[in-house]
Parts: C-alpha cells; sequence; structure tokens
DNA sequence: GTTATTACAGACTCGTTATATCTATAATTA
DNA sequence: TAATTATAGATATAACGAGTCTGTAATAAC
C-alpha cells in the first residue's frame, strides 16, 4: 500500500504554487519544468486539483493555474482524496464468508469489528493530515 | 491507496484462530472453508504469516496452522507489516527536481517537508494500529 | 517402511490500475 | 485573427494484485 505518484506531484505543486504566492496564474509549462514531468501529465492532475476546488485553471493566453484559497486552508488530506478517491482505505473482501458474519454478530452496529478498527485508524490518520496545511512546508 | 485484500484475510484468519483456541493446529482447508478462499491462495497469505512470526506452520498429517503467541499480544501493525511489506507510505519520486531541492534546503534534516508530514502520519497511524490486537475483535 | 496428509515454493495466468504520451478541441488574451 | 493555454479522449505500457496449478518436502498414523 502505497499513495499515488500523482498524490506526490500534487503535493509538491500546490507548494510550488503557495512559495510563488503570485498574482497571476502559473501556466502548466512552468510547472511541469520546477516539478521536472510532462507537460500533459500534469495537467491531468491539476485537472483533478481543479475539480475539487482546490486550485483554479484560467485558460487561454497568460493562462495557468493558481489557489483557490489561502495555502493555509488547504490541507493535506485535500489533496489525498482528491487524488486518491474517497473510498476508504479497509473493505472485508468476503461479507459472506462464516467467519465475517461471526465477527459481524458479535458487535451492536452490526458490522465486522476488524473493518470497525481499521475504520477508526483511517479516522485518526485522516484527522492529523487535515490538521496539516500545504502552508506549512514553506518558509516563513 | 487500499489494503489489499491479502491484509483482509490474514487479518480474518487470525481473528479465526484466536477465537477457536484450540491447542491443536487448524488445516487451511477448514481455514479456507471458514474464510471462503481457495487453500491454496490462502496458504501463501499464512506463509506470510509465518515468515514474520505471528503463527507457527505445523506441516505433515494432522498439521496446520496455530498463532505464534497470545492474541493480545498480535497487533493490526504486526499483521498489515507482514503483508503490505514496510515501505513507506509516501515517497517523494523526483527527487532531483527544483521544487524538491527547495523544500528539502527548507529543513534542517535535509528532508523534503513534504515527506517529513507524511512520514509523521504515518507514524501517528501506526501507533494506533500497534495498539488494537486481535484479541480486541472476539467476544470475551 | 509405507501411505496419507499437510505445508511450501515456484511458475504461471489474468485482469486491473498506475503511469505516461499523443492528439484534437475549447477557451481566452493580445 | 493568431497565439497561448487548459481539457478531454484515446491509447500504450508497465507494474501489481489476485488467483491457480503443479510438484516437493515434511510429518503422523498405520
Amino acid at each position: 500500500m502505497q499513495f499515488s505518484k500523482s498524490t506526490d506531484y500534487a503535493l509538491h505543486a500546490l507548494a510550488y504554487l503557495a512559495h510563488l504566492n503570485s498574482s497571476e496564474p502559473t501556466g502548466i509549462k512552468q510547472l511541469a519544468d520546477v516539478l521536472n514531468v510532462s507537460e500533459t501529465y500534469l495537467s491531468k492532475i491539476m485537472t483533478n486539483l481543479r475539480k475539487d476546488g482546490l486550485v483554479n485553471a484560467v485558460p487561454g493566453a497568460k493562462g495557468g493555474y493558481e489557489l483557490a484559497r489561502e495555502a493555509s486552508r488547504i490541507s493535506f488530506l485535500d489533496v489525498i482524496l482528491a487524488l486518491e478517491g474517497r473510498q476508504h482505505l479497509f473493505e472485508c473482501s468476503n461479507t459472506t464468508s462464516k467467519q465475517h458474519n461471526m465477527l459481524v454478530q458479535e458487535t451492536p452496529a452490526s458490522e465486522c469489528r476488524i473493518k470497525r478498527v481499521m475504520d477508526s485508524a483511517e479516522t485518526q490518520f485522516y484527522e492529523y493530515l487535515s490538521n496539516q496545511s500545504i502552508q506549512s512546508v514553506i518558509s516563513q
């Protein structure tokens, strides 16, 4: 289990935009050069960030990308959810197996106890990441 | 990013062994039947658990698997590391990019600030999972 | 010892996903 | 109108997850 490269690039791209702190949008060319990835690949990643409202995309000449809000209000979790999706980190595969249903019956909420533990861990994980902002990795 | 099915099966298998609490090893046949997966596939998963010292494998007739230690001393993290491996959840891909090195230079430890945040999140995550034992999902 | 039972290792298949590129199109500014 | 830029779609490739098959080694029961 590992975070995708896309998430890595997205975090670095946003950190760069926050670092620049420019009043004008930054083109994909410049971004791709600084991150050392291809323009078309990075543009797909930026589109994901736009769809989740983390950046604004300005088309046309002099266009590019800009943070949709202050870097201090964009969390690591925001970025991860935009790139990795919102499915849970853990799911029980065989929800019809004898073993699974034994564990289900032992909890009041009729949910497998193993999944409950894993979901709690995920919540803690995400809680931490939601408190880490892109601004925090930029020099003051 | 998601945990593999193998991790799911491993957790359920260990929970079952803890539940049985048998003095004799449990064969792969019975285990596979309860979990509703194929014997050969599950045996690969059990071998991973054995290599990490979580279960003992007894070959030969009347053989099978048994917990290597009390279920209260086998943590969720133990199982996850055995199945998912020990690589970090996050790595910076382009360690030679201008952007990455900018972030590296801003931290005393000469490490990218983004990676520092992700590693901290991972530590919190694993810390939580190391405190959850297989015994905790079994009815008292 | 022989046989049955069991775990184990390795090769292999199949499908999905991540990664990445290319091209055409739409939108905006100069 | 021309130049620049983001976007969508199709495609290619490699890696990985998931799962099967087969033969081998180890052990207990007879």
